[in-house]
DNA sequence: AAATTTTAGCCAAACGATTTAGCCAACATC
DNA sequence: GATGTTGGCTAAATCGTTTGGCTAAAATTT
């Protein structure tokens, strides 16, 4: 079975009006350089209204370069962590791109040599109009490919300071939990993080070490504990098990750079026999879904994934429109949720 | 700042090996209508390759009709529930997209008029070439939209014999889970479930009474607890917990159609005085990435989204380019992973 | 040798818009 | 009255392909 539209052609619309085609063309595009009467653009836009004419987009992409739709590239890892964050990410970008018409295309990326050359020939077929560059590192071989090429809009963290970059105030995030737990009465704090190759964990350590250091504070590197690569509940368990048979004597508390990775804290910490919140604070990232359901409940800090990539998505459109961008980085704030975990519960009911 | 392409033309290939642009065009598509020299034919594809030249997706779609782009017509709630699907169901379509160089397109649908409109205008526009729609309710707008206009796929379920849909095999899945509780011994299983509206429901019910049926028990309607709407910890809670108020005796297992609802049927059974897996066995679906968190460790059925939409893209490339596709509907196959929550591990230990 | 078929490849017309250059009144200016 | 000006519209080029129809030349048949 072959599917066939009907179509109305702008030739038609003109016939019906009663006038040329760059005429009606003139008149829905708004153009400010031809003047048409306006007697003539009522009969063109009550023809057009009368045919249910609707401009086809392949046409008008041909003509103009403009396709009307947005690349993301998104980092797809085999396991489904950032799931959450992808979800938010795409509503956002769907609800700002939506109110002008526009399409979101998921460019997925894995760093794979095949999709890289998709991602090119994307670029080069024009299939897209800018691009949403989610979370490159340093060396990200998508960045060449795009820079020059089409207008992008990084979400995360950028090194080139001409780049528009969208991105959660981590360092902010990071400064308000660990500002929570010395208020708390806390005064070893350990953090558990990724690879500071990834630029998350450096910014949420500067938040953990201006905390630390405002509250006069020295920081002490031995309560850092890396994990082996990436996030995971069997990660943060592994790598908070190291640190405490590192240390003579435990932290009093924990800060932990995603959710996943405090629950990890929280098994590692029962094996140990310390209590949570008693014997040690946790505090998580990202308020996943599960942290409220926990044992106990996980105090973390919010982010605003959805908003995040709306006002990227923004940014982007106002690039590709040739408007500038004010501000070239543009960050997020965050929102501390405390629950149980932190202790903060307990206190209050004593 | 104007961002330009180069773009090597068709015209300019022709030009480079002496031979007209259609003769480049059959070369490169491989018409079978117009022979071409074998010499000729060399010059062409060497001229192509020397030049550089990709032909142009835009210029293609227009002529052709093509866009080479597949929409995903995803329902987005406001909770991310839902994420992990998502996830692996954009995983799955790009992987199966990929291939041939297809571009996937999100299509958001959270029941408003507007985005109706969108799914409209994009389908006349031919943005897309086929669309998978997931998930659609009985009477579900988007369906008369798609039919008829452009092929599409269903992932989940369709009343519609004619139209061509992959689902997971839910019967089979609950079947499962409640065979295997009925092995551990367990006779009072309650079932956990979204209202019936909901097509996934009627499956997982037919299964679970097809597996007490099966083993010579009869079905007893009030060991179903519906939920008030949705998904959700808190909704599995009240769900388990008005079960528990309205019966005399507890169940000794419960089979719940969700994991965020076994969670809260785990937190209900502690309210209860029920200890897990001792007093009351839980079997919860869909493995989401806390499952194997919980306390206890969640027994779950793992569904292969991925797999599942992987297939669904296969059978809507094969729709779009004509062929017929073998059997209309699809059942991926599920898979029990048990874990403690069910008991079935310190049985294992006694 | 003439007639026919086959082969190889070209021409030009789409596809459906946008946009530039230009035409022709009518009106204003000196 | 000759010379701009301007408003209102159109014809035609263009974007980069695909494709049905066609034509020479070569090969084959009669």
């Amino acid at each position: 079975m072959r599917h066939r539209g009907k179509g109305v052609t702008i030739r038609e619309v003109a016939k019906a009006a009663g006038v040329s085609v760059a005429t009606v063309s003139s008149v829905l595009n708004g153009r400010a350089h031809t003047r048409v009467a306006a007697e003539t653009r009522q009969r063109v836009l009550e023809a057009a209204r009368r045919l249910g004419y609707r401009p086809k987009r392949l046409a008008q992409a041909l003509r103009t370069g403009l396709t009307y739709a947005l690349g993301l590239s998104v980092p797809l890892c085999p396991d489904s962590l950032l799931s959450p964050f992808f979800y938010e990410a795409v509503k956002g970008a769907l609800k700002a791109a939506k109110q002008k018409g526009w399409l979101v295309t998921i460019l997925g990326f894995q760093g794979q040599q095949e999709e890289l050359a998709l991602l090119q020939s994307t670029l080069e077929q024009r299939s897209v109009d800018g691009v949403l560059l989610f979370d490159p590192q340093d060396d990200d071989p998508r960045l060449p490919l795009l820079k020059g090429r089409l207008p992008f809009v990084v979400v995360g963290r950028c090194s080139d300071p001409e780049v528009v970059t969208v991105d959660n105030d981590n360092v902010q995030a990071a400064k308000l939990a660990t500002q929570h737990l010395l208020q708390l009465g806390h005064r070893r704090i350990a953090f558990v993080h990724v690879p500071f190759c990834f630029a998350t964990a450096q910014d949420r350590l500067m938040g953990y070490r201006m905390a630390l250091e405002e509250a006069g504070l020295s920081f002490d590197a031995n309560l850092l504990a890396e994990t082996e690569g990436y996030y995971g509940v069997e990660a943060g368990y592994r790598a908070f098990l190291g640190l405490l048979n590192r240390l003579r004597k435990p932290p009093t508390a924990v800060l932990a750079m995603d959710d996943t990775l405090a629950l990890g804290v929280l098994q590692a910490a029962q094996q140990h026999g310390l209590r949570v919140p008693d014997d040690l604070a946790v505090v998580g990232f990202n308020d996943s879904p599960f942290a409220a359901h926990c044992e106990p409940p996980l105090t973390t800090v919010r982010i605003f994934a959805e908003t995040l990539v709306e006002y990227a998505t923004d940014a982007l459109l106002r690039l590709i429109r040739g408007e500038p961008v004010a501000p070239k980085r543009m960050l997020v704030p965050t929102q501390l949720i405390v629950r149980a975990s932190c202790g903060a519960m307990s206190r209050k009911n004593n």
